[in-house]
DNA sequence: TCTAAAGTTCATTTCTATTTGAACATTCCG
DNA sequence: CGGAATGTTCAAATAGAAATGAACTTTAGA
């Protein structure tokens, strides 16, 4: 948390006591430890990368934006892993980035809807799985019908797989009833 | 699909032309890979590892009960995955073993209602994350309720708990509503 | 223009979940 | 019993996902 100056190492020659960048804004606070863990097993659950979890989770409990070596220092995380985590919580837009005057590098801040993030689990991940559900069941039901197919095995494949559209029928409901209940 | 009979080798000395055994027997149909694949999928969306849904899937599209050896050498899988994959589905009550007089094996048959699958992915996958979520959260407030930090930085990180629970508290609902849409 | 900081990329490494298979246990039947 | 068929277990191999880090590109500003 807290305070994340440009540290032009080069300038402050071992000179004053500024804000004497204590060890401790290098490590996680118990706040942001719990944070990250949190995110963590969110961000498992929607099926993205531990690190995604990790970047957020720290974002989410930061008072102000953060550069991206702070992030890596703090969570001990690799220069790649960040870039790459930072980015796609970008694309997703649980992230914002900025920057600011006289410093080069980016700030990241955390967006604290994570309407965005569960959004993006619904479509990208749900939705495509249920839509590739419902192709093969077609392609079952259309074999199922097909000529070659003793009259028995076939009545018994049309049942079973009728019963499973029942099922596919209702997980497809089931996704705008969860999008109404998260207004998304 | 269809008639497997116990393979006494020992017995049939390449005599009568009995059901030929025909290779085909021994590899998966059209309907049958389809049926896998759909499980896969499924089962993987569930969080259970790919075996569990292609010996699923080849039970799902089998017209009687499947002894182990024909699972592992249709599937394609040693003999470790197919027991304790079919004893896991057991466990869920997503097949279930018979045996068969004059037959020392154990045939299996998938129990077409996956009712029990889904209720298990809720009970066992996501109430522990959700009730492990609320846990954590719990903990983050007496954090941030607890002495020690800034007033400013403990009124921002209570806001964005508060932000959280809210989402916590959606998701805690929306367990008991997707049980009631699948009625279970 | 030149240099160093910042950021990106991606082949390689590391880590983890799953599968394998061989050793062991059990059971059925001659 | 004896032993073959069946089933279980678990240490080791494997495969797949994620993280690393070094080479590369871009940018800012001296």
């Amino acid at each position: 948390m807290l305070n994340y100056v440009s540290r032009n190492d080069s300038i402050r020659e071992e000179s004053q006591p500024v804000t004497p960048e204590r060890e401790t804004d290098r490590e996680l606070s118990e706040l942001e430890r719990e944070s990250v863990e949190y995110f963590v097993s969110f961000a498992q659950m929607m099926g993205f990368p531990k690190s995604i979890g990790q970047i957020y989770g720290l974002l989410f409990m930061s008072f102000e934006p953060i550069p991206v070596d702070v992030v890596i220092e703090k969570l001990g995380i690799s220069k790649g892993s960040a870039s790459q985590g930072l980015n796609l919580l970008r694309d997703l837009g649980a992230v914002k980035a900025l920057h600011r005057d006289g410093d080069r590098r980016g700030f990241f801040q955390a967006d604290f809807d994570v309407t965005r993030i569960v959004r993006h689990f619904l479509d990208e991940k749900l939705l495509p799985r249920l839509t590739n559900g419902e192709d093969r069941l077609a392609r079952m039901q259309s074999i199922a019908k097909a000529t070659g197919l003793e009259n028995s095995v076939q009545e018994v494949a049309e049942v079973r797989l009728q019963a499973l559209q029942k099922w596919q029928n209702r997980g497809r409901r089931l996704l705008p009833l969860i999008r109404r209940f998260f207004r998304l």
